[in-house]
RNA sequence: GGUGAGGUGGCAGAGCGGCUAUGCGUUCGCCUGCAGAGCGAAUCUAUAGGGGUUCGAAUCCCUUCCUCACCUCCA
């Protein structure tokens, strides 16, 4: 499998020789995620899946950074400790995380929780002088790291004369940045040079090299973090290990809402329980995996409100799949179905092969669907014929993590009694109260599929949409 | 200003030297007692503009214009 890899800028073979080690930057839990963290997460979890449905083994770890001036600060204007709000909004993310039917990940480190690894971190660059003791903290000389820029393609002379950040006579040189800051205010730890909070960067970089150790196979995360955080990452991680970092760094579009990024400032976020309870899992999974990962992808309602149309052919298709009769094949059928379900299996692999291009992948699921719906509507979807469709089709839709709303054996004998009665009216040609079981099985969200010869059914996911 | 990524039919989105995906939408049909869902057909010849290279370019080169992201915390 090959991935574009942001450093190198060119598409890197995934090395699957052994395990394969992600490290995902995950959020600062200061407040509710939103659909731009989700798909970065659902894009990762969805690599996760794919390289597991071969056999690899993959071990992904995702951090939450939980000590952050915007935690601190919201946690002094509610009057509560810094750990409460970490606390609350990590118990959210896992709220609305396994709902968008993200698998978990191997571990969530927690920066407040490593701080002992960092000081070892520092301690290590302050020995190689890589890292100096200042009035305000300890800090990185970018400078001394000579391949500083190399992930973002920034010259250090550019990023000096374009700098905007206020000059801070404290430190060596304007690029150098924190690794530990001195504080006075709760919250702190000790460290051998005074009592502070460390930097964010190192945090990533001590928690990947303590679960992953060096040159681990890929590095991700949005976009946006490649300068300066993965450039800081790499900076630091490779000064004080001496060898390379990660083999392939992969950065995730970003989520647009009409045509602008989402920001708290704009007040333009739209939240993962928000997203959730418009559109479902399944929807918001389709959407993230609709546009190649390394594009931005722009949050709209005519585009999700498009993917609620192909998600009830997918649910039609399912059903008419689990609950085709037992009718014998044609021969020719049983011949196609073995040729249509290869070509869209191989189409779906070799696209995600191709730097997961989920796109084009996408466009193979569908052509399966859409080969079942049309022998289904030929009156031609036999078990048999079903039975060399489906697990193709599971395969997808695991990877793809999305689920079919189940149905309880009390449910389904409801249902089936009620179509029986249906059918019964219908041959009494009682239309009318045919259509009032039909109305009433439709409030339990059961829509029914006449065929020619029987009635079957599908239980479609509730979604509000719109919004 | 610097750096990077892009500009493809009404919309979304592949293709990255020749064979011009795919989906949604729209229109008309089929199926149905009706409806939903489904199916079929039609529709749309698109590749930002201008130069080049080539027998041949959406695909390579030059150039102009435009968009987005990053350069400050950010998935």
């Amino acid at each position: 499998m090959k991935i574009f890899d942001t450093l190198s800028a060119t598409e890197k073979e995934i090395d699957v020789s052994d395990e394969v080690r992600i490290y995902l930057c995950g959020v600062t839990v200061y407040d509710e995620s939103h659909i731009g963290h989700a798909r970065t997460i659902i894009v990762f979890d969805t690599l996760r899946r794919f390289l597991e449905k071969f056999g690899v083994k993959v071990r992904l770890v995702q951090n939450f950074t939980d000590v952050d001036d915007k935690i601190i600060n919201r946690a002094k204007t509610e009057g509560v400790h810094a750990h409460e709000i970490s606390a609350r909004y990590i118990t959210s993310y896992f709220e609305g995380f396994d709902r968008l039917n993200v698998k978990r990940a191997e571990n969530y480190p927690k920066a407040t929780e490593h701080i002992e690894d960092m000081i070892n971190m520092i301690s290590g660059l302050v020995d190689k002088r890589y890292a100096y003791v200042s009035k305000n903290g300890v800090y990185f000389s970018v400078l001394k790291f000579s391949q500083y820029g190399k992930l973002s393609k920034k010259k250090t002379e550019d990023l000096i004369s374009g700098a905007r950040v206020e000059v801070d006579e404290t430190k060596e040189d304007p690029l150098d940045f924190a690794l530990w800051k001195f504080e006075e205010n709760e919250p702190r730890w000790p460290s051998p040079w005074g009592f502070g909070r460390p930097g964010w960067h190192i945090e990533c970089s001590a928690m990947s090299l303590k679960y992953l150790g060096t040159n681990f196979e890929i590095h991700g995360g949005g976009r946006d973090l490649i300068f300066p955080h993965h450039e800081n990452e790499i900076a630091q991680s490779e000064s004080y290990s001496g060898s390379n970092f990660a083999k392939i760094w992969m950065h995730v579009g970003m989520v647009t809402i009409n045509g602008e990024k989402m920001s708290k400032s704009l007040g333009n976020t739209k939240s993962v329980d928000f997203v959730l309870k418009k559109w479902g899992p399944n929807i918001i999974r389709l959407f993230c995996l609709s546009g190649h990962y390394s594009k931005q992808i722009d949050y709209s309602e005519e585009m999700l409100l498009e993917t609620i149309t192909k998600w009830r052919q997918v649910e039609n298709c399912y059903y008419e799949l689990i609950l085709s009769s037992e009718e014998q094949a044609h021969a020719e059928d049983l011949e196609g179905v073995g040729v249509a379900t290869k070509e869209s299996w191989d189409e779906f692999v070799a696209a995600m092969n191709s730097d997961f291009n989920t796109p084009l992948a996408i466009g193979a699921f569908f052509k399966l669907v859409k080969y079942a719906n049309q022998l289904a509507a030929s009156e031609r979807l036999v078990s048999s014929v079903s039975q060399r469709i489906l697990p193709v089709l599971n395969d997808m839709f695991e990877i793809f993590g999305l689920e079919i709303p189940k149905v309880t054996k009390d449910e389904m004998r409801m249902i089936n009694g009620l179509i029986q009665k249906r059918e019964m009216l219908r041959n009494e040609r009682k239309f009318q109260e045919a259509d009032a079981i039909r109305k009433d099985i439709a409030e339990m969200g059961i829509v029914l599929i006449d065929h020619k010869k029987r009635t079957l059914w599908m239980k479609q996911e509730r979604i509000e949409g719109s919004g």
